[in-house]
DNA sequence: TTTGGCACTCACGTGTCCGGAGTGCCAGGG
DNA sequence: CCCTGGCACTCCGGACACGTGAGTGCCAAA
């Protein structure tokens, strides 16, 4: 049904869109592309791509534009790997290096992707609930007060105070640091539940109450309420393409201000390798049907701390966005792993 | 020159405009505000008022419209105070009582003022230099590394990890711990340099060098440095107004993405009694020349954390505003100052 | 000082026209 | 069988003309 040539011409169509944002016509096609062939041929070849629901045409004396499932088709076979440029990695580079914490370098990721790729950016703090235990440290602040502070692997910190109903001595919060620090340094957060669940039998019995509702507290604030956090920018960058977004900037504007959405949009990522593309239409998010979203995760070689990518029109430049999303992702997984 | 009917015109041009958002005729104006004169004495004094640069007609047979220079002259002697609606007050109760942590407050205030003037709410987070110190920890990891623990009685927290040249022991931690909470428990971080200046001298020989290096750590990172943040929210309500910004969304946009540029917005006020409001060209932005600016500080009876307002065209409901963003910041001040 | 009257000015919506780009289809040719 | 040139057709978009209505500026009278 749909020989090589087809395929060319979507791809040709694709390319000169994006690049052009005008539709585009047998006759420039034929002319700048070397397909060897007439307009008259080329049209042919567009009737059936049509036919097949690849490309549309706004009116009936108007070139044809791609539709959703043509751009699909084009990510996923006819888009070759486009190289980063030079200067693209030394901008990569220059602008994560000087990093102070893990708030900076979020920060400075985010702000970077946007102005790579010419879109709205979107990148996750690493996730709680993947990382894992570098420290943590029971403060006694007061005789029934406590503090917990837990510094992750990726540099992250959270910290919560505790009132207990009864007096503990110094000696007592020191058997607690003990009991927990044995269990869970260098523990995944996902396994601290199980690394605690022996912990009340092993415990001398004179701090086990406390120690129990502490348990408890370290449960519930740090493993079951993994606070996620996305930091965005760019959205001025949605302006740019004002043409492709007729009326809808205000749902896209929208749904950008939802953490959840954002979080929904990229928090089922799971390889950093894999970099995943979804079309208009392909978004779960009503807001978002008129725009393409490129993700990918990233983290140390072997797990993923989170994900990264843009939002933008489906008019994208996609190999270009896939590969500068991959090499951020690449990027900020090795700084956060080595630091 | 203005007499009191002039002025009159003016504020029902300026609310006649700020509702309907087109430019607003003589006979309209005679005929809906009460005013008693015919349309062509009001025509008089509409030239009056242009002659004066208060109002200007977009082309030679249209209505008028306001001018910075008219809005100024409302904002400043013509509106009055806009009473809280009853809606307005509970929204502002139940949107903030939930809240659980500083986080929390400051993420449902930016939101409730978004929501409630239908514009672009900024909230500065509450500064750390205008804070005092609710409780300093020092954290004796290891032999030679120490966390630093510092709750400003804000709830905010922050935290420094710092490495040694040489080991301690727990004892002079304990040393260290009780000659800084002595001193700083209870004072602004303002005041902490010279709280601190004579510690060298008062503490024990031993630890002394060890002393001045932690003293540098704690005055760069907690005074030097007070990290401001801003949270933004309701970017979508600029293109509700979309009108108003013929082509200049853009800029505005990226005005707002700077984090640096928000913080010169709100971080100038001082007083939370008292309402700012800059009006278009007032604006230092440059990007921002199309807007108008509403702050106004908070913070508990006697001082302020910081400031927060909202971000809105030109044509704004500015006494609506004033109220809305002056009886948020009361709340949130009460809020943090109780807690 | 206010008012009614009047001429004048534009923005705006409508209708018409036309050129150009592009398509679909068809019949002929390699 | 597929490609190609030719041709009729469609339709967008800019240009132009025109009428309408809202609104102004000015003037002379009350």
């Amino acid at each position: 049904m749909l020989d090589d040539r087809k395929l060319e011409v979507l791809r040709a169509i694709v390319e000169d869109f994006v690049s052009t944002n005008e539709p585009v016509g047998s006759r420039a096609l034929a002319e700048r592309h070397g397909l060897g062939v007439s307009p008259a041929t080329v049209r042919n070849d567009m009737a059936a791509l049509e036919d097949e629901g690849y490309i549309t045409h706004p009116h009936t004396s108007a070139g044809r534009i791609p539709t959703d499932r043509g751009y699909r088709l084009f990510v996923d076979r006819l888009s070759s790997v486009k190289p980063l440029s030079g200067a693209e990695r030394r901008a990569i580079q220059s602008f994560l290096e000087g990093a102070v914490d893990l708030d900076d370098v979020i920060r400075r990721t985010v702000r970077l992707l946007s102005q790579l790729t010419h879109q709205v950016a979107v990148v996750q703090y690493p996730s709680l609930s993947r990382s894992s235990v570098r420290h943590l440290e029971i403060v006694h602040l007061a005789p029934t007060r406590l503090l917990l502070v837990l510094i992750t692997d990726t540099g992250r910190v959270e910290q919560r105070v505790l009132e207990l109903p009864a007096g503990l001595s110094d000696d007592e919060v020191g058997q607690l640091r003990q009991a927990f620090g044995q269990r869970l340094h260098g523990a995944k957060l996902v396994d601290v539940p199980g690394a605690l669940s022996d912990l009340p039998d092993a415990a001398p019995a004179g701090i086990r109450p406390v120690l129990t509702s502490l348990m408890a507290v370290v449960l519930e604030t740090l493993v079951e309420r993994p606070e996620e956090r996305v930091a965005l920018a760019g959205t001025a960058n949605l302006t740019r393409h004002a043409l492709d977004f007729p009326l809808t900037l205000r749902p896209v504007l929208e749904a950008l201000e939802e953490q959840v959405v954002l979080l929904k949009l990229i928090g089922e990522v799971h390889d950093p390798t894999t970099v995943h593309v979804k079309i208009g239409e392909e978004n779960s998010v009503e807001g978002l049907r008129s725009t393409s979203v490129v993700t990918v995760g990233y983290g140390p070689e072997a797990g993923v701390y989170a994900g990264l990518g843009v939002v933008g029109p489906t008019r994208m430049d996609y190999p270009g966005a896939m590969t500068q999303v991959r090499a951020v992702a690449r990027y900020v997984g090795e700084l956060l792993a080595g630091s």
